[in-house]
DNA sequence: ATTATCTATAGATCTATAGATAATGC
DNA sequence: ATTATCTATAGATCTATAGATAATGC
């Protein structure tokens, strides 16, 4: 194997997810994947078996990437918004160095299916670790305490990830083709974070 | 040809627009198309030549739907919110009565794509009648005053659309899967409202 | 020997059209 | 005669695999 240049199964993966991203599942193509990749497209199925195997390894990597944000919160923050913020911060400060598309990419192609969603907080549920565990038990004390009402924690998860991918998805659509300019994109970002706060703890009350 | 009865065309649309709409621009097949319809597909080129000549149909019969709750607009309400919010009101009234998936088709259907975006912009410019023209007026008004920066207003109404249909997916996206019931959902289509307001004002302070 | 890569192609769709046949309006 | 409908099929993709060939590691 060689080692001292980058395996094929990584430009495999590098392009898959530049076409994934683009696309989406359904318009992205095996030829197209193998001809930005540089390889005969063969070698998809080689490595991944089939499309679907390959758009899974291309999600679960992404995912893979946003653990060592979370990693970096502070162990302090023990309130409820304290740690929803916290995690916000982490993921946009992560998306914001990714493509620029992947908001929408998870708002339509991972929380808009079944599957991929399953999939997807799965993933975190395994291996989250503390900002996740910290949060459940504080969603369920607030439960407890009646702030909140009863809602599963997945469907928590959820629900704060379809609005903040959805708010994310506007942004960087208003700036691909409304002419909003950097500035205002973070204008925009900063007030939508207490929104959508605002709007989920609304949407808990009992 | 037959009058006392449905035609078929009409029946094609119905059909097209069931899956359109459920299943995007790509995954809709045109075979699938015909067996909701109950005709040979050759009957849907036969009608529209061509899917893409078929999708803009649809397109364009939803969109001409909406001009009969705009038409309801009182004329006296001539301040700039009072204009963005009749409008939304009138929105939001004809998209509650349609498929709940409607918001998501515009944002992932209509809007990320250049040529239906400028079909959709191009209808209301032609069709959209007096809240259209009273809303540009109002808004080269509050540039002129120096309240809100310079901005087009095709890309002023981009902007409102992009974070409406946004928030109104979240929501849609939310009931079909996070077991959000109809009163949440109304309580969060409530306070969307006025955020998203405050949130377009403010990113388009000078 | 095993692993990685390529070429060639099967098999499944999907859009679109050609051409035959039935229904309809003068 | 014209319009509407169906059957059959061409032609274009696209995913996936078979089988040959080259590269690599013992």
């Amino acid at each position: 194997m060689n080692n001292n240049e980058v395996s094929t199964e990584q430009i495999i993966l590098e392009a898959a997810e530049t076409e994934f991203l683009e696309k989406g599942y359904s318009n992205a193509k095996m030829l197209s994947i193998a001809k930005r990749a540089g390889v005969a497209h063969s070698m998809l199925h080689y490595y991944f078996r089939s499309k679907e195997n390959l758009f899974k390894a291309i999600l679960l990597r992404k995912v893979h990437l946003l653990l060592p944000e979370f990693a970096k919160l502070q162990k302090q923050q023990l309130t409820f918004e304290g740690v929803m913020r916290s995690m916000r911060e982490a993921r946009d400060r992560y998306i914001m160095e990714q493509n620029p598309s992947f908001p929408y990419f998870i708002l339509t192609e991972i929380l808009t299916n079944r599957e991929n969603r399953q999939l997807f907080l799965d993933f975190f549920a395994k291996e989250g670790g503390y900002p996740f565990l910290a949060l459940e038990k504080l969603l369920q004390e607030e439960v407890e305490k009646g702030t909140i009402r009863p809602i599963a924690f997945t469907d928590f998860m959820l629900l704060l990830m379809t609005f903040d991918t959805a708010s994310l998805s506007a942004i960087a659509i208003c700036k691909e083709s409304v002419g909003v300019d950097n500035q205002t994109a973070d204008k925009l970002l900063e007030v939508y974070r207490e929104h959508n706060m605002q709007l989920i703890l609304e949407a808990l009350r009992p």
